[in-house]
DNA sequence: TGGTTTCGGAACTGTCGAGTCTCGTATATG
DNA sequence: CATATACGAGACTCGACAGTTCCGAAACCA
């Protein structure tokens, strides 16, 4: 699906030189199938059927179905619009809580959905491949864990919050719960829902409270 | 592993009757196996191998490796030790605190390792075979959301807390951060973090605090 | 335009594992 | 002891899929 109508205006690109852009296609047909049916359902004939490629293009360029599982993860997208070091640093908006339901964007929550297929399609592959389970945390875990420590950094330094709480596990909350409700509820967690655990329990547990009535956004 | 030696001490069982323990012991090997490699590694093989047992005599009681393994996950032996309609009942100890802290034995701990790792490898089949996702969610988080559901609705029975807090939510934290540690930390879940969850998010989004020395258990 | 290169498609090979079948054996029953 | 039955072990079939090879077409370049 993706870019399918765009990909289809451009002049095929064949010939001489080795396109570049056309393994970005591969790899996203690769990712599509994977958040579809999961690492063990895929067949390297559904990828290029999808790229519209034939087999023996795919492993011109990969060496393995592996291989390109991991290549097509390191290389994925960053779905944020702002980051630094692959980190998204979120806007300061002078308060923890405008700063927490800023991240909530729903692009980045559209995306997350699709990162959570992906991570559920090949959990059962993490433990057994170590480059896979490399690529998954540094490209769908760790920023967003991260986008949550730097932003509770931030208001400890404005001294809203006290110094001595457990960023670590406070940051892993939202990511541990989206994890847990596409898995088991089988449902895209949504905007809403992320905001209720940030009002309802993230806020508490750094000592603030919710505003009585949330304007959200 | 599991009764390895238990298993070697009976005398062989074989003969006339269809021994239904000898079920029991496939299922179990069926489940280790499962909790090792993962859904797709996992062959039939390795579990008339693990459990002595020949390949001929698993299909003689199973039709198939999927029927196979959902039977082994729905006839799962429950590891916590009073129960009613399959939810462990914490004892009432008075405190919400209490009960929460009571009901993290170390045996249940060590189960919901097992448990984790387990659907860590199924988990990119529970969304092309409802069965297996019922099985799962059926034996494996049902009971223990439940048990968070019924230590909180005590809790506001007897007024320690306010009666309009999401018990839905804060139920499912527990569950769900053993599920995300156990995926992108890979370390067991330990006795230590769990109780650490309750003192610093679960309490505190209800109203209460944690003690300042925590004598835990 | 002709030569070069990569392409998509399709046919091919090799492996692996699900599921079946056979057989010698061990056990219970009578 | 004789018979019937379930067993473990292992040989077998067969389909699916990873990975390879081949070829005609299409595009670029000189």
């Amino acid at each position: 699906m993706t870019t399918e109508t765009a990909r289809d205006a451009e002049p095929a690109r064949l010939g001489r030189k080795r396109d570049h852009s056309r393994d970005q296609d591969i790899l996203d047909a690769a990712l599509d199938v994977l958040a579809e049916v999961g690492y063990n359902t895929m067949t390297v004939d559904m990828v290029a059927t999808r790229a519209k490629a034939g087999k023996a293009t795919l492993y011109r360029r990969w060496s393995s179905k592996a291989e390109l599982v991991v290549d097509a993860i390191a290389c994925m997208k960053r779905p944020l619009p702002q980051e630094r070091d692959g980190t998204y640093v979120p806007p300061d908006t002078g308060t923890l809580r405008g700063d927490l339901v800023a991240m909530v964007k729903p692009k980045a929550v559209t995306d997350s959905n699709r990162h959570l297929k992906i991570m559920i399609g090949v959990a059962s592959m993490m433990s057994q491949e170590p480059q896979l389970f490399e690529a998954l945390t540094a490209i769908m875990v760790k920023p967003r864990v991260e986008s949550y420590r730097v932003v509770m950094q931030r208001a400890i330094d404005r001294c809203e919050i006290r110094p001595d709480i457990d960023v670590e596990l406070l940051s892993s909350l939202g990511p541990a719960m989206a994890m847990y409700r596409a898995m088991y509820e089988q449902q895209a967690p949504s905007r809403e829902s992320i905001i209720h655990l940030i009002d309802t329990v993230i806020l508490p547990a750094v000592g603030l409270s919710a505003p009585l009535e949330n304007a959200d956004e």
